[in-house]
RNA sequence: GCGCGCUUAGCUCAGUUGGUAGAGCAACGCUUUUACACAGCGAAGGUCGCAGGUUCGAGUCCUGCAGCGCGCACCA
């Protein structure tokens, strides 16, 4: 039949996913309905990190859902109630882009020309389309995800919970709009998060100019045009004859000005020559000096890049090109004093693909990070209810006291490294794709509601939410918060029960790069609004590089297709390609060689049951009455590697559990097993033969289920040609028991 | 500057509480009587980055050094 040829993934995962997605058992309802699993039986719930709308999946994505499907389909078999959540997330700022990109591509229009309400259409258009292509691809890669609870970032519940959720922090004093210093993207026009900041190094001339008696150094000569306070340490003997609030007049760029003197510790007096002049509007070391002393400050860029009427002779100038005049003329009137030309400056520069990030102060809305707020009602392990901390201190103690587990246990120490470092985290973004701020302005009067207020008048802030700032509620948003926060019963069914049922999550599996972006920000927000962490796991795997190394890209031509490999090897060859030999934290790196090794392993699989088959003579063999001390061996080795590999996956060493599956495989079930039960195959010895039956039908049974969860399709092909079994594979139970 | 990793066979990596080094791939030899050539059998390949220390015993623990990588940082 059809074992007498090689394994062809191509025709039978289609088949098995689509078997598998219409008995409805990826949603535990249906598994508790159909009896399979427990009505009562404990939880196990992941939801999925939302793929991009706009993206196609991609070999990150396929790691994260193999890692995540095996977790799921482990606890599926071993009997839980088990729920993994599938969506898809906006993107706000990326998806924004790329639309204005194909607007101006296509049409030569920006967002501008065709104004907000059209651009929204156009995204929504957009992301419609591409949500069908990514959900394809997730499917494809055998995700057994429970598509009735299909969420999506920007979907009615989910801007509702967004709105929520801001209006309740905003309540609480925990929101805030303010005049601070912000990353403003001068290209895309919007702040973004100090995340999303990545600094690059860059050679910059480092310029030394004479400020009256002083001198001091920069690399941003364009910004100095409002520069009228001098800041040195109080302790720099070399200044001693200075002192806090002395006025100097002194020469600058475009005459003479009045100086301040300010002291100051901040001032490192290793740096340059220990002073400095400081710029306010556009440095946030220099805000916080002026804030401090009470300084004022005058903006000199504005949001476009282009110097200010303070800037005189240079006013509409773009800072790249005023820059070398300025230095130019500051030469001229022989103020410059040397320049550096091997200074490295890091630059900041937008990490989305905008722009360099230029400070300035800007009104915005932030999250206070460091402001203290009585949790009232706290399941936390070491917050108790009623106390009083800030979210900083919740996102540290959420992880210190053993309520969430960080793996590989060495990002805990990023992670409070991060903690200590934080400042108030700004959260709107001056696009128009995203969830737009609750709140309203008429007048003097501000209104924070979930709704338009009553009556006339009323304009809604027009910027919108960070996208992480939805992401954050992930873990909840999706399982019926605010909705069915208060009626939601653990231990029934439906999705309206979900936040009792679900909720912590046992795991969230994502890429160590997004620890700061989402998942402190998942546990300040389940810390916040239901006192709760979003999950006990946090499973970080590593980037997927090329086979040499080197992070994949386009301009490189070394990315890896998931779903090229699935058409030409499996998806069962590259799910055991991204988990064999990939440990938590690490980069994998990733060669097309690797995946053809393990369609080679499917294809061993299928051959095994084919000898299985032939010498069962399509019957399940029954278990002899005795069995003789070889075959007792054989099946103890058996159980020990099911035990080991049980304890592996439990523990979330899937590499590991992975290896030694494919080992005792291949090397003893093949090789050995097989091997030597071909002699009593042929002999004459009924007893003997009717055992070594039993023996292989059980190992082949047994391994299947225990393959399962790593090699879904071909486990899944190969037990429904098994005699008697009418079920499928992914709700069978689990073979080891402790 | 602060922090976190990595360094083990040609390549990619395991090595869970310290007990005389493992896997996959590649390469080499043999085998087309075999469930499977998408295979089998066999052999080869490592002073576990360097230097100290703890220990009866160190790839594993401690200290220092070097090389590589990454993260954070409002150094003018």
């Amino acid at each position: 039949e059809k074992f007498l040829k090689p394994y062809n993934p191509k025709t039978a995962e289609e088949e098995v996913y689509r078997r598998e997605e219409e008995s409805g058992l990826f949603n535990p309802d249906k598994c508790v309905e159909k009896g399979f699993t427990k009505a009562d039986a404990l939880t196990f719930s992941i939801v999925l990190p939302p793929p991009n709308v706009t993206g196609t999946l991609h070999v990150g994505h396929a790691l994260m859902l193999v890692v995540q499907d095996i977790l799921i389909r482990y606890k599926r078999m071993r009997g839980f109630r088990t729920l993994w959540l599938p969506g898809t997330d906006s993107a706000a700022i990326a998806t924004q882009s790329k639309v204005e990109e194909i607007l101006y591509k296509e049409e030569k229009k920006t967002r501008h020309d065709i104004g907000r309400e059209e651009l929204l259409k156009r995204i929504d258009k957009f992301t419609e389309e591409s949500k069908a292509i990514i959900i394809s691809q997730l499917k494809r890669m055998g995700s057994s995800l429970d598509w009735s609870r299909y969420a999506y970032t920007m979907d009615e519940p989910r801007y509702l919970a967004v709105m929520e959720a801001f209006v309740r922090m905003h309540k609480a004093g925990l929101i805030y709009r303010g005049d601070r210093i912000v990353n403003w993207d001068p290209k895309m026009q919007t702040t973004v998060s100090d995340e999303e900041v990545e600094r690059v190094e860059q050679k910059t001339p480092f310029y030394y100019f004479k400020y009256g008696p002083f001198t001091i150094g920069t690399v941003r000569p364009e910004t100095k045009f409002g520069d009228k306070y001098v800041v040195m340490h109080p302790n720099d003997d070399r200044y001693k004859e200075y002192s806090h609030g002395q006025q100097l007049n002194l020469e600058w760029i475009n005459g003479p000005i009045t100086a301040t003197v300010i002291k100051d510790e901040a001032i490192d007096m290793e740096v340059g020559s220990g002073v400095m002049t400081i710029t306010p509007a556009h440095s946030g070391i220099d805000f916080e000096i002026a804030k401090k002393h009470g300084l004022d400050s005058e903006q000199v860029i504005d949001e476009k890049g282009i110097l200010l009427p303070i800037a005189g002779e240079f006013a509409g100038v773009h800072i790249k090109k005023a820059r070398p005049a300025i230095v130019e003329k500051l030469k001229s009137k022989g103020l410059l004093v040397k320049t550096d030309n091997n200074y490295v400056n890091t630059v900041a520069t937008n990490s989305r693909g905008g722009g360099i990030i230029e400070p300035q102060i800007k009104r915005q809305w932030f999250v206070a990070v460091n402001k203290p707020f009585v949790i009232e009602d706290s399941k936390i392990p070491g917050i108790a209810s009623g106390s009083s901390l800030t979210l900083r201190e919740l996102m540290r103690k959420a992880v210190e006291a053993g309520g969430i587990k960080i793996m590989p246990d060495n990002f805990e120490k990023v992670y409070y490294h991060w903690i200590d470092n934080l400042h108030d985290w700004c959260i709107s973004r001056q696009i128009w794709f995203g969830h737009r701020i609750p709140v309203w302005y008429r007048d003097q009067e501000v209104y924070c509601g979930t709704k338009t207020p009553e009556g006339a008048g009323w304009e809604q802030d027009s910027d919108t939410l960070d996208t992480w700032f939805s992401s954050g509620l992930w873990t909840f948003s999706t399982l019926g918060w605010p909705s069915f926060a208060e009626t939601a019963t653990e231990g029934r069914p439906g999705p309206e029960n979900d936040l009792a049922n679900y909720h912590p999550t046992a795991v969230l599996e994502t890429g160590y790069d997004i620890l700061f972006f989402w998942v402190a920000r998942m546990i300040l927000m389940s810390g916040f609004h239901l006192g709760e962490v979003p999950f006990k796991t946090v499973y970080l795997h590593g980037l997927v590089r090329d086979g040499k190394g080197q992070k994949m890209s386009k301009s490189l031509g070394n990315i890896i297709d998931p779903v090229e490999m699935i058409d030409k090897y499996g998806a069962d060859a590259l799910r055991l390609s991204l988990i064999i030999g990939n440990t938590p934290g690490m980069d994998l790196k990733l060669s097309e060689d690797r995946i053809r090794g393990y369609k080679n392993f499917a294809n061993k699989i299928w051959n095994i049951a084919r000898f299985v088959l032939e010498n069962t003579e399509g019957r399940t063999p029954e278990k002899p009455e005795s069995i003789s001390p070889a075959g007792e061996e054989t099946l103890k080795i058996f159980k020990t590697t099911l035990s080991e590999v049980t304890g592996d996956i439990e523990e979330y060493r899937l590499y590991m559990a992975a290896e030694k599956l494919y080992h005792f495989v291949w090397h003893e079930f093949a090789d050995k097993i097989i091997e030597e039960s071909k002699k009593i195959l042929r002999g004459e010895d009924i007893e003997a033969k009717s055992e070594i039956k039993y023996i292989l039908y059980t190992i082949l049974s047994d391994c299947l289920m225990t393959l399962h969860p790593f090699m879904p399709f071909v486990t899944e092909e190969i037990y429904s040609s098994l005699p008697g079994n009418k079920n499928l594979l992914m709700v069978s139970p689990w073979p080891h028991k402790e």
